[in-house]
DNA sequence: GAACTCTATCAACACTGTGTCGAGTGTGTC
DNA sequence: GACACACTCGACACAGTGTTGATAGAGTTC
């Protein structure tokens, strides 16, 4: 069974040269093919599972054998790390974005704006959350980089609640940063249910409403919070 | 690729014998092996997840060779689904009891009784609980039976949302059967990350108290109902 | 322009795991 | 004692993963 950690950065030389980690030279063809396995991999993604495309499939898809595709990449798990790297660098942006707007006043608006943001960030690449849930049942690292992302969120709404606590526009209740857990991790179920169509879930159009409700709720006790 | 639905009865003849199912007479041995390969796999999973448990491994610990297995059982998931099936009835016990105590008086006790009780029935479960996860992410089979249980919990708490506003103890707001979704699937969530103890989750003794919280207030727009 | 290096390529191999086939072996029954 | 039937497994075919080793070509370097 191969080791925990597989290295994803598909760089040939297995350590980085010298001491900085600038993109090669002038020679080009090596990342023309590193990047159609990736474009590969995102267009049978869309298609269907990550277990049903093989390392085979995403040689064939870039116009080489399998045995080059290991030249690029250590496996297939590392082509979806990183794919499903450029997805949480992307949804990073977002939330920049949505805790400034958060910050400054009326906080339905502003979680409401926040939460909306995220939502379009996933939706835009709802195959490689759909693969990244996937990844993330038989990936330890798979499972360590979502682990990092939701520390994210949670330590930002965590922070959310207690300032609103703070200046008493939210009510004390349950420890902030539980709460937090509970609405994050709610967020990711029903978001990823829309996403994959599953039996019981919510409309597309009625995510938001439904989350931004009971978020409310949650943290301020109304739905109208003052 | 095999066909999307495999039977996961193990019964040797593929048709029901005769009309009545009952088991078969006298014979036993059959039984035995058959036992023995779910305990098996109950007990293996206890130590690892179900991708790293191999149809050798659930053989070789039922004493079995593999062909003999697949006298048994169609496949690894056939297994795992017959033991999901066992955890799903046990499930449907407490959700019963758990209706019955909320039906008759204070709201805030009887859903706390509801949500502890199905709490404790997965947590008494925990592996098969993760592994249903696991199964689910490439089984077919698993995701239409889990979207079944889903779907009934979610049909009791749009009922009880629907009661409730109807004898005015809480208000109106999101339409019942949204609501319920996003609760129910937000419970899911966050008992899976305590079982799997996942890097932001709640711990075992918080759960409850949290997702309790966050119910009162969505349903009746505080945490003290009247 | 011969030797040397470094990227890039792939046929062939070794290995793991799945599921099937067909030839058994024992036990009970008529 | 022969027929059926439940049960068992060695041997096979197949799909997928990851590795090895040989080689081709492009770009120095002397």
């Amino acid at each position: 069974m191969p080791a925990a950690s597989e290295a994803r950065r598909p760089s040939p030389a297995a350590e980085p040269k010298g001491k900085g980690r600038g993109r090669r030279g002038t020679r080009a063809s090596g990342d023309d093919r590193e990047r159609a396995i990736l474009e590969t991999a995102e267009r049978l993604l869309e298609e269907r599972p990550l277990s049903e495309i093989s390392v085979d499939d995403l040689a064939k898809g870039a116009g080489i054998s399998r045995p080059t595709f290991y030249f690029y990449f250590p496996s297939k798990d590392a082509v979806v790390l990183t794919i499903i790297d450029r997805l949480v660098a992307a949804a990073a942006g977002s939330r920049e974005e949505a805790l400034a707007t958060l910050a400054q006043g009326d906080p339905h608006a502003g979680l409401r704006r926040g939460l909306e943001d995220l939502y379009g960030a996933f939706r835009e690449r709802r195959a490689v959350v759909l693969a990244a849930a996937e990844l993330r049942t038989t990936n330890q690292e798979a499972r360590d980089l979502w682990a990092e992302v939701m520390e994210g969120w949670v330590a930002d709404v965590t922070a959310v609640i207690e300032v609103e606590r703070a200046r008493g526009a939210a009510p004390p209740g349950e420890p902030a940063r539980d709460l937090a857990i509970a609405l994050v991790q709610m967020n990711e179920r029903v978001q990823y249910a829309t996403f994959a169509d599953e039996s019981p879930s919510l409309a597309d159009d009625r995510v938001l409403d439904v989350l931004v409700d009971i978020w409310l709720r949650a943290i301020y006790g109304t739905a109208e919070p003052g």
